[in-house]
This record gives C-alpha cells, structure tokens and sequence, in this order.
RNA sequence: GCGCUCGUAGCUCAACGGAUAGAGCACUUGACUACGGAUCAAGAGGUUGCAGGUUCGAGUCCUGCCGAGCGCGCCA
C-alpha cells in the first residue's frame, strides 16, 4: 500500500538527464538544475551551466536539449519552451499533474519514500538539569532537536534520542545535605499540590541550600563531604540522589507530554551515565597521543584555536584536582554514540555559544579516531531566545523565564483570541483549542526561523491568526476538513480513485498541484541543513496557495462532477499535507480551531 | 588580539549560484445575501552594510573593510 510518489520535479530531472546524454553525451552526469519556476510549471538550467565548457552558446544547447525533450515520450511535458539566455521552461501535461495528485492522496505517506532508510542518526537535544526547572534556555533545543528527530524518522531514518540531562556535580551535594538536614521539606511528588511539581520544589530547595552553604562555613563543610560521599557510592547517598533524580524526570515527562515532545524516560543519557567511561576516554587520548599534561591538567591542544594569548586554547580532559567537566563527558557521548549505538550521523542540537567546544570536541575525536570521516558530527547551532529588549529573554527582576510560565502565557493569549473570534465555543473545546493553538505558537514561532539567527519572543506576533504563524496554519487546515464535513453531508467523500486526468487545472489549481508535490522536496531541504524553518516555509506557502484555490475555485459548486471529484481529492491532500507536515514540526492540526 | 555568527522594505522575516529579491505586520484602495471574511485582490515601499573579485549569471561563493552579538584553562 505504501508507496513513494517520485516528484514531477525528479521525472523531468531524469528526462532532462537523459536529453543531455543524447545531445552532449561528455556531459551526460552534470546536474539538470530542475527547479520551481515563476514562469512556467519547472525550469531547467542545464544549458546555461553546460554551455561553457561545451564551448556552445547556451541558447543553442537549450534548444537541442528542447528539441531533445520534445522527442521523449516517457517525460510528462506538454511543452518545453527556450526563454532568456538559455532556460528552458518547461509545461507539464494535465494528466501527470492529476496523476500526482491521486497518488499521494491514496498513499498514507503521501507518497513520501524513505531516504533516510539505513541510516541511525543520534540527535542530542533538550538536555534538562535535575532538580532545576526547565526555562527559556531549553526551549529551542527541545522543539528544534524533536522537530528533527520526527523528519528523520518519517523519512525512514532510524533515530536515537539522546537527553544529555545535568544530573551530577557538586550542587547535588549541597542539596542531598540539606534534604538530609530538614527532613520536613516537602518535594516528592506525591507530597505536592497537583498544581505543582516536584522540580519546582526541588529547585526552590536547592536555592535555600545555595544560600546556606554560602552564608554557613559548617554547612558548606558538609556539604562538601556529602559530594564525596555521592561520589563514592555511599549508598542513602546515592538513594537520595536516586529518587532527585526520578522526581525530576517524571516532572519534565509531564512538561513534554504538554509541548508534545516525544522523549521518554528511555531517552534520558544524563552526565553521570558516562561517569565510568571518562578514565578511559583520558586514557584513550593521552596514549593515543592525542592529549597531554600542562599544569597538571590533561589537555589537548590544537593550533586551530587559540586564545587572547595567541596559544592554543586546550580542551580540559582531566583537571588538575583529578575530576572530569563536560569537555570530557562531551567527549565520552561521541565514543559511546560511535561504538556502541553504532550511530552513522551525530547531531548536537545546542546553543551557538557553544560552537568553539564542539569543534574542538569534534576535532579531538576526530584526531582520537573515534570519529571516522564517514560519520557526519554536526553541532545544530541556534541563536538566543531575545526579550521584548532585544537583551536574552529575562524575568523582569533578571531572573530566568520558566518555560512552564511561557506556555501558560501563550495558552492565556490564544485563548482570548480564540475567545474573541468563536464566542459560542464550549467551555471544555476552547481549553483544548487554546491549549493546542497557544502551544502551537510558541513552538511554531521557534521553529520557522532560520536557526542560527536569535529572535525576539512576542506573543503578540506569535498568536496573530495572520502571517507566518502556527495558528495560519492550523486555521488554513481546520477549514479544509469543514469544507470536507460540508462535503460529506452532501455523500460526497474524496476518491483518489476517481481523479480525472483530462480535466484542465485552473490557474489557481495548477500551482497547488505543483506545490503540494513539493513536500517530498521540501523535507530533504530541511533535512540538508537541520533546518526546520524550511518546513516552516514550505507549509506557509502551501496553505496560501490553497487559500487562493479556495477563493477561485469552487469545490462543491464546481461546474462538473469531474471538476468537482477532482477538487475534492485535491483538498484532502492538501489537508493531510498541512496536518502531516504541522506534526512533523510537533504541532497538532485539529479539526476545528 | 584571534575566532564564530549575523547585517535584506519603516518593523518582523524568507529567498538548493538563476530571469523583474519575495511574504507578513503597519499604510492606501477595493471586494461580504459567500464551500469558515479568522479572508482575498490591488497599490506603495529596496543601491540586499561598503568596496573589490570569481562566474554566462552573486543577497548567496572568495578577499578586505564597517557595524552588532557571542566565544576564547580547570563552571556547564
């Protein structure tokens, strides 16, 4: 049943390849630069990179590649046409573009293959830290990386989800000694409010604790011995630690359950995972010749990055008092992500600050021989989270934004415009809108700008109903399955079956065909780059071109029943693109808004 | 000092090396007995920071400047 739906784009590639071979057979491999064109249904400009080193005027090529495509049956051209100084633009045939259509509307996947098949991607992302909240700083990471974890996926990838999550270090010492000295301080979960959440106990206790080890010498004293303790093994010790840590856990599992990230418990691979691994990965580096001793410390130093001085700035293997930081256990993540998940792709998914440490991580690795050229290790880099100040997002005392916070923010906002707008919701259905549309937004407005670049965080923007928003996108879709309920009322179901080919496409209609048989296109574009904002831009486009078919061509009313079958098929799919493409971005696609 | 990233319409952002640089917001004008007007159409708005270079062709690639942000030994 589930079949990939080539692109009309790859057919006149092939045809465009094969005309070439025929008229210039010593360049018979050059790409056939096939792409969407405003002036006809696709263009070539073969001919125009070609002409040079054939020594031919492009004009003349384009027209023996035109003459050339003319002859080829097996191409769905209607019309192939020279314009400019060499391109050609070429007219596909009615038929093949209904073809399309009734293919990927019978086809769950849409027609989409599987390009990523074979191949185990470890994408890092979200990364957490027990007993803190989640704030602003984690929101990027954990929509990006999710994002990319579900493309990779539907494109047949296989896909490891990795949480790096901050669960050891000396804070939890502080904080197990103060939950060991005020045994009334109320934090399991099952001791709280349902309003609350253990993590936010947690993170309140281990502030107090903070401030008494700083304002205590005795405490800190304690403190300290209770860091070795944890460190050693001592078993309530390590209890504690323990049940810190499956609190946490299950309160960022409700966080996720609510933004629709898909990590589980299973995903989590925190620091103190890789704590029996770091010896070794010193060991690995220092024999390998890789890392050396300075100052005590073991490093590795690359000519490539220097520091203010002008000499190589070092990656901290071991430190001088004999401990491990996360230049090392970063390190361990790449070894064991090699050796025993077998990835074939690492992805990083991390704030942009970070991108000295993981080029020389990379690097090290590299020089390490744990990291084969073969394997692409990518730091997916993005940009800050801005306030209203063009500063990083920061409470109005300077604290950190809660994300939980955020989101209720959001879903607070969207529910007064969905309010607004559909005053006759049932109190129940606009709590779910809201929540969907509000969560939507924030997750929509993170993801459909170019990554690299930081943005500014406006609510008001987020959950415009207009413009490249989540919400657009979820109305665009929302009434394509009201116009398909009106159908259904009438008997009339959509029937990839019944798609006529010889109905002629209006202008309207034509260009969301074309469209629409760009998802596949549009994926591999977000995947080349982790790039989700591409998606982002593909959907935007796709719900305005059906909104301009929707203005010009009636569905239900058309003039004949084959018009009006063929409409009906074409509304479905663009439907179940907009909802497939709005999941693989983590977002939901209702059917009313 | 060195390195990384960014600089596109008044604002927020797009644009696999392709033709006349596109959207949204805001602004102007027009269209509602309407398959959801929560919309659409049209108009206006640009020396793509500056200067060179490569190319048949540069917002995109290279070099140098200018401006902004970030980073650079034992925090993560």
């Amino acid at each position: 049943m589930e079949e990939q739906v080539p692109s009309l784009g790859s057919g006149v590639e092939s045809a465009v390849a094969r005309a070439m071979a025929r008229v210039l057979p010593e360049q018979a491999g050059a790409d056939p630069l096939v792409r969407p064109s405003e002036r006809a249904d696709l263009q070539s400009n073969a001919a125009l990179a070609a002409a040079r080193t054939a020594r031919t005027a492009p004009a003349r090529l384009a027209g023996s590649l035109a003459e050339a495509l003319r002859e080829d049956r097996t191409a769905p051209i209607a019309r192939v046409e020279v314009a400019g100084p060499g391109f050609l633009n070429v007219t596909l045939t009615d038929a093949a573009l209904w073809h399309q259509v009734a293919a990927r509307a019978a086809d769950p996947r849409l027609g989409i293959g599987t390009p990523e098949r074979g191949r185990r991607t470890v994408i890092d992302y979200s990364g957490p830290n027990i007993a803190k909240e989640m704030h602003v700083g984690h929101l990027r990471t954990t929509i990006i990386g999710d994002s990319l974890a579900r493309i990779l996926g539907f494109l047949g990838g296989e896909v490891v989800r990795q949480s790096h999550v901050g669960d050891w270090g000396t804070q939890f010492g502080m904080l197990i000694q103060y939950l060991d000295e005020h045994p009334d301080a109320r934090w399991h979960q099952a001791d709280l409010a349902a309003d609350t959440d253990a993590v936010s106990a947690l993170d309140q206790l281990y502030r107090a604790a903070r401030a008494l080890f700083e304002a205590d010498a005795d405490f800190a004293d304690r403190a300290r011995r209770r860091v070795v303790a944890l460190q050693a093994g001592d078993p309530p010790t390590v209890a504690t630690w323990r049940t810190i840590v499956a609190e946490s856990e299950t309160a960022f599992g409700r966080l996720y359950d609510r933004l629709g990230v898909l990590l589980t418990p299973a995903d989590y691979a925190g620091e103190s995972t890789y704590n029996d691994q770091l010896a070794g990965v010193a060991a690995e580096l220092e024999a390998a010749g890789v890392a050396r001793l300075s100052e005590g410390a073991l490093c590795v130093f690359d000519p490539a990055f220097t520091g203010p001085d002008g000499a190589p700035v070092p990656l901290l293997v071991r430190k001088s008092d004999g401990g491990y930081g996360y230049d090392t256990t970063d390190l361990a993540t790449i070894r064991h992500r090699l050796r025993d998940l077998r990835a074939d792709r690492l992805l990083y998914v991390v704030d942009a600050r970070q991108s000295l440490h993981f080029a020389q991580v990379f690097a090290a690795a590299r020089a390490a021989g744990w990291l084969p050229d073969t394997v692409e290790a990518v730091h997916v880099a993005f940009g800050t989270v801005l306030g209203p100040d063009g500063r990083p997002f920061k409470t109005r005392s300077g604290g950190t934004v809660r994300l939980a916070e955020l989101l209720d923010a959001a879903v607070t906002r969207a529910r007064a415009v969905v309010a607004e707008k559909n005053p006759g919701l049932p109190a129940a259905e606009l709590d779910r809108i809201a929540e969907q549309a509000g969560i939507g937004s924030v997750k929509y407005a993170d993801l459909s700008t170019a990554r690299i670049k930081d943005y500014a965080f406006d609510l008001d923007r987020m959950v415009s109903l207009s413009g490249n928003t989540g919400v657009y996108l979820q109305y665009a879709h929302a009434r394509i399955r009201s116009l398909l309920r009106r159908a259904a009322e009438q008997g009339l179901a959509p029937d990839p079956a019944a798609v006529d080919g010889t109905v002629a496409p209006a202008g309207a209609e034509r260009r969301l065909v074309l469209l629409l048989d760009r998802y596949a296109g549009a994926l591999s574009d977000t995947v080349a780059g982790y790039e989700p904002h591409r998606l982002c831009g593909y959907l935007y486009s796709l719900a305005k071109a059906y909104t301009e078919f929707y203005e010009t061509c009636p569905v239900l009313a058309a003039g004949t029943d084959a018009q009006r079958a063929n409409r009906l098929v074409l509304s479905a799919l663009a439907a179940d693109t907009l909802r497939g493409g709005l999941d693989l971005l983590g977002i939901a696609a209702p059917d009313r808004l």
